[in-house]
DNA sequence: AAACATGACGAAAACGTTTACATCTTTTTG
DNA sequence: CAAAAAGATGTAAACGTTTTCGTCATGTTT
């Protein structure tokens, strides 16, 4: 049915060694049959099998990216970079959804390990055990999460937090309040040791509230809380969270960016689009996934044991929901 | 390095043959054997290879899924619900994003095509040709859009524009006026189809305008040709559409749904969330997406020719961008 | 009890590649 | 110009499975 390589190979008039040869290793045949071999396989439309390619080298062309969540806008943004990187690099990739539960996501690494290279990890939730474990079955790459021994592709939260203290001080913010997303969340723990260490730097006071699950409802849930501390600025985990915060404060009549500032953190599509338009921090979330890419294939083809991280900048965003403080 | 049927094989005291047959047709060997060679599978941690299997059983266990744009909270949707029933199924799922262009579009299913035993596409824009094409060479089910001789998996969106103008008709509204999103598109279509159907029905009067583009862009740029029809209500061709429809409408000083009603389609999550919050259809996606999977494995195991379709129902979601006309 | 069907299992071929090795041809070297 | 080196190509083994076929033991029918 499908054309193989040997059907080249009686078409060009020689083994099916050359034929291998003329296609991935070029400089090992002669100009003239390279040529022959290449005219005969592109009149047939031979495409190798990579399955059967695979099963001799071991590599197999394809990786892995597994996620929390689909629906969220953070993991798509990083898939999209995956997806695309990889292509370029003539690498497929399976993608896997663990819907927010650990012990599928170690599952999932197990089962995919036999059909890729290696696994790109996006999983704040996960613990380390687990991942030391998987780390042992395939090579991993951490997205956003730094891991002892495993390479990774982070984005600098805190940097991004430290922009935001700045912007809302120099506005002549004296007095903040951070809502917290989930405990074990690696990023949570990045964007909270950035504020503290900027709101130390300034002399500003910080108060802290939560954890809160970093969703609508948590923002709603916070709001009030938040309120109640008098602070004059209230920075959310996430963009999802300061949206709730937004909508409890329009129903209680509270003006934003006028009696309060708000600012967000990730800087998802609909920060553009709600209103007021949020402040909050952009993350180069394809440009990581692209990034994780790289690392996963560098560390496939050097067999140097370094393990590398790269750390990408995050960026401020202002928009309309941040202002100076009531006087 | 990895464990290998060999392995388990030696381990059991039988022969390959029958650790394979014990594995995949375990009414083929005695339960004493079975039992035995489940064990030591068990114990080395044994996951067959399959590249190895699908090269001989002409079967991959993967499947491709491609989508014009991961950072569409629609395709996201429907990619969930894929990737959930396959692991189910225990199929692994290539992902592959095509950018919004055709071109690559078919490379991509082209590209895919060995590696997997069928492929799902949600692609409102390639054209027919290409697609019969791509059907060629492996096993497609389409997503929301039909296409003669392919089995696919449709959401019924006019039933769900009949919904929002019994909805809008029932309110009091006589003059409506629908935003296009691209021509080309399927859905586009389909919606139209729709409200042509159930306007005329009711006897109201429908204006068209566009197509615009299905972005917040279009829906800013349609709301004031919108307005200018003087009529009472507007229809989006989609959310995103009309979250820019809102927009421009509260820049106007324009009251919603006091001074003019406004939907959307397809419940993306920040329907929900803006404000306020928006009057639009719910669609399946993860079902669709599940049922997708399911009719692509249909057409694998059973031979029969026959191409089923599969049509979701659609619901409207009424919040609160919709009321009775101004009197 | 002989003939035969049945069931359980092993040996080996096959799937489509890559690659180590062997063979043959060409070029370089002394 | 002979010998050696280098270059081009073919042969065959290997990768990890599934599956056909054959063998052998067991149970069943006459």
């Amino acid at each position: 049915m499908a054309v193989t390589i040997r059907d080249v190979a009686r078409e060009a008039q020689v083994s099916v060694a050359t034929v291998s040869r003329a296609l991935s290793s070029p400089d090992l045949v002669r100009p003239a049959t390279r040529e022959r071999v290449l005219t005969a396989a592109a009149q047939l439309g031979y495409q190798p099998n990579r399955a059967a390619r695979g099963l001799i080298t071991g590599r197999t062309g394809n990786m892995g990216i597994v996620v929390p969540d689909l629906n969220n806008p953070f993991f798509t943004g990083v898939l999209k970079g995956v997806q695309a990187r990889a292509r370029q690099a003539d690498y497929a990739v399976f993608v896997a959804d663990s819907d927010e539960d650990r012990a599928t996501e170690e599952q999932l690494v197990r089962a995919m390990a036999k059909q890729v290279d290696g696994v790109i990890v996006c999983s704040p939730g996960i613990d380390d055990t687990q991942l030391y474990e998987a780390a042992g079955i395939t090579s991993l790459v951490m997205l956003n999460r730094r891991l002892r021994g495993v390479p990774a592709a982070l984005m600098n939260s805190a940097s991004g937090m430290r922009q935001v203290v700045d912007h809302l001080v120099a506005l002549g913010h004296r007095k903040l309040v951070y809502l917290n997303g989930p405990r074990t969340s690696w990023s949570n723990r990045e964007r909270r040791r950035g504020l503290r260490l900027a709101t130390q730097q300034h002399g500003v006071e910080l108060i802290e509230l939560g954890p809160f699950p970093p969703r609508y409802e948590g923002g709603l849930q916070a709001c009030d809380l938040a309120l109640a501390t008098k602070s004059t600025a209230i920075m959310a985990y996430n963009d999802i969270m300061a949206l709730g915060v937004l909508a409890r404060l329009r129903d209680r009549g509270i003006g934003v960016p006028g009696d309060v500032s708000v600012t967000g953190f990730d800087d998802l599509m609909f920060a553009e689009l709600c209103s007021p338009p949020l402040t909050t921090v952009a993350m180069p979330l394809a440009t990581a996934g692209s990034l994780a890419v790289d690392l996963l294939l560098d560390g496939l083809n050097s067999d140097s044991a370094e393990v590398r991280h790269v750390d990408l900048d995050t960026q401020l965003i202002v928009r309309a929901t941040t202002s100076p403080p009531p006087a």
